[in-house]
DNA sequence: TGACATTGGTTTCATTTGTAACTACTTTGC
DNA sequence: GCAAAGTAGTTACAAATGAAACCAATGTCA
C-alpha cells in the first residue's frame, strides 16, 4: 500500500511520526505487563503501581502516591480501596491532618511485592534486554525531555479546554 | 524520600524502570494530544487516528485500519461510525465481498486531515524538537525492538489467560 | 450441494475511567 | 474566633472501553 499523495501533497507518515510510534509501543507493553500481573498475581496495573510504591518507599500517602505514580487521585482512592480489601495495605491515620492517612504494606502485601518485583524485571529485561546500553541511556534521555515537554503541553492545553 | 530496603534487601526503582517510564511518557503524549484534538477539532484520539490512516493511504477497510493503527475493531467501527455521522467519510461497497466496505475521506474529511495534519507535526516538533539526530535515531531503535518484544509477549500471556 | 468453519463488522454487556460533586478536615485572613 | 477558601480522599454519574455474542457473507471440503 503506497501513501497517496492528496490535494497539497502533503502526506503525514504515522509509521514514522514519533508520538504515534511512542503510544502504540507503550500500549503494548501496558498490555503484556498487565496480562503477566493478571494471571500470575490477580492484579491490575494501578494495584500494582501501589504496591510498587510503597514497596520502594515505605509509607506514603495516597496523594504522594498519585503525585509520583502520575495517577489520577480516584485511580489511587479505587486501587487503595481494593488493596485494603485484601489486606495488602495497613491504614495508619495521622495525628496531625485527619484527612490523610499513612499507607503501607501490610506483610502480605509485602510478600506480593517481594514476589512481584522480580518478575516485572524479569518481564522488563525480556523486553529490552537486547538493547544496547548506549541505545538505553540515549531512550532515558529522550523520555525525560519528551516527559516533560509533554507534560507541559498536557497542562497548557488543559487551562484552553475551558 | 529514601527508597527503604525491605527484608530481602530488595528495591524496585520504578522511576529508573523503563517499561513504567515508556508508559508514563506515552500516557502525557497522549493526553497531551488528544486535549488539543479535541479543543482545537472536536475530535477524539481513535477518530483522528483513521482520519489520519486515510490521509495517508487513501482507502482502507475497517480491517485494514485497525491492523494498521493498532486499534481494537470495535474502537475502530464506533470511531468510523462517529465520522460517518459528521460526513468525514466516505464508504463505498466491496463488490466482491459484501461484508467489508471501502472507506476513505470524503471532501470534509480531507480537509480536516490537511488542517489536523500540520499541527500534529507541530505539536510532535514541540516535544521531540529538542532531541538530537542521534538520540532519535537510537529512540526509534528501542521502539522499534520494544515494541515487536511486547507484541509477542502480550500475545503469549494471552494465550496463558484462558 | 450443503453442512460447518471462518471472517468483516456491529452490538450488547460489564468493567474501567475521568469529571464533577461532595464530605470531612485544615488553613488563611481578618 | 470565625467565615471563606483550600485540601485529602470518596462517591455518583456519564463516557469510553474490551470481551463476547452476534449477523451476514464467504470459504471449505466431503
Amino acid at each position: 500500500m503506497k501513501p497517496m499523495s492528496n490535494a497539497r501533497g502533503f502526506v503525514l507518515r504515522l509509521e514514522s511520526f514519533l508520538p504515534y510510534r511512542l503510544v502504540v509501543a507503550a500500549n503494548l507493553v501496558s498490555q503484556a505487563t498487565a496480562r503477566t500481573y493478571a494471571t500470575k498475581y490477580g492484579i491490575g496495573i494501578a494495584e500494582w503501581r501501589v504496591i510498587a510504591q510503597l514497596g520502594e518507599f515505605g509509607t506514603m500517602t495516597a496523594k504522594q502516591i498519585g503525585a509520583r505514580s502520575h495517577m489520577h487521585k480516584t485511580k489511587v482512592s479505587r486501587a487503595v480501596a481494593t488493596l485494603t480489601k485484601r489486606k495488602m495495605l495497613a491504614k495508619r491515620a495521622n495525628r496531625e491532618d485527619k484527612r490523610e492517612a499513612f499507607l503501607s504494606l501490610s506483610p502480605g502485601g509485602l510478600e506480593v511485592y517481594e514476589s512481584i518485583a522480580p518478575s516485572a524485571l524479569a518481564l522488563s529485561q525480556r523486553m529490552f534486554g537486547e538493547v544496547s546500553a548506549e541505545d538505553r541511556a540515549a531512550f532515558e534521555r529522550v523520555l525525560d525531555t519528551v516527559t516533560a515537554r509533554a507534560a507541559a503541553l498536557a497542562d497548557t492545553a488543559a487551562e484552553l479546554a475551558d
